[in-house]
DNA sequence: ATTACTAAAAGACGAGTAA
DNA sequence: TTTACTCGTCTTTTAGTAA
């Protein structure tokens, strides 16, 4: 608990995205307490896999790994999770691009289009409407995290295995329905949302690739 | 900073905006410590003034106070500032609204205005615009403490004292500068701006009562 | 100057107990 | 049942020291 303290610390001094220099006496100032205490704070994360570090006669570098930033984020998101709780409905805003045309793929693939059909309660316009998430929304987007999700399973199918995901439904503009499908694979870009809908999104709304688009998670 | 992280827990369990009821017992399972524990820091957090409690045969009512929400505040900005420190602009939407008509009096105020014009570089417009945030925005707006603000100073006029204040500079549509105005008086409410500008804005960009306005902090 | 060890001091924890 | 005390134990901190 003091440790995630003080990885909150580092974040702040610019760990969370790049490197930092410091000595053990400099962070005791930040975390008010010994450079013993500090020294061995360091060491904790870097144990518990939060950090790496390079330790140099003059100091050492410092930088908050993937696993400390995940824990970083699971703290902010209870904090958000207080701050957010009674403003029910979440935004997300950014502007039409162009994917990789792999939609169209997925969502006729029975794997997928059953369970969207049964859970979604939609046929899926065979395609997706991507979207670049801009500003504030590239951070609201881990608050979906919060919210329940409908869970689209894995299948193994033409001796491939497609991966699972999760959905959260979403109201566009016009009154049109749609879902925001978020594939598990580990890799997927933060700032760029999928929407599945049972119309052609880009014809109904008017949108083209720099269009700027609201949807609200319901 | 342990006490903190319990008071984070009774935010979650509800007493962020109400009362919650619990035991010792209770609230040791959800820190994951003796009851002995649990008695303790709301002992501690009660001290501290975060928490007003009624202690009673079967358990006790616990509810946060203003002073622990701001300390809950706090944190949660701190993390706020890790995540969105790469955003570096923040966006506020809501709906235009009729205020008390105060505004008009005070930017004509000399003791407000020659600060406006001195601080903001330009001529404000008598009047304010005011916006009642939406959605996300609501829980943006506590964002500006994190920005650099422009410090206007009370002063004492006519028998009064007027109050001071923090401005943020803005950019409204079609190139209008404009800046938000914060009184430091305690009882504002936390999801209304007051706008002034060197224009009318409701003139320039339209507006009426209910029209969506973004306004852009730079 | 660093980091990181050891050992003494301080503090937190939880079992037992009283009200 | 509660809350909250005391007290022994264990953990954490810091001073001192070595590398």
């Amino acid at each position: 608990m003091e440790n995630i303290s003080a990885l909150k610390k580092l974040a702040l001094l610019g760990g969370f995205d790049g490197i930092i220099t410091l000595s053990s006496t400099e962070f005791a100032q930040y975390i008010s307490s010994s450079p013993q205490t500090a020294s061995r704070r360091l060491q904790a994360l870097e144990q518990a896999g939060y950090i790496t570090r390079k330790i140099e006669s003059s100091g050492q570098k410092v930088m908050i790994t993937k696993q400390g930033r995940q824990a970083l984020e699971t703290e902010y998101m209870e904090y958000r999770q207080i701050f957010t709780r009674n403003s029910t409905h979440i935004e997300l805003t950014g502007k039409v691009i162009t994917g990789l045309g792999e939609g169209q793929y997925y969502t006729n693939l029975k794997g997928y289009h059953d369970q969207f059909v049964k859970l979604l309660e939609f046929e899926p316009y065979p395609g997706t409407l991507n979207i670049k998430l801009e500003g504030e929304s590239v951070g609201c987007r881990t608050m979906l995290n919060l919210k329940d999700s409908i869970i689209i399973d894995g299948f193994n199918s033409k001796n491939r295995t497609f991966g699972g995901g999760r959905c959260y439904p979403i109201k566009l503009g016009k009154g049109t329905r749609g879902a925001i499908m978020i594939p598990e694979r580990t890799h997927y870009p933060e700032d760029i949302i999928e929407i599945i809908s049972p119309e052609n999104l880009r014809n109904k709304l008017k949108l083209k690739d720099g269009s700027k688009i609201t949807v609200l998670i319901e």
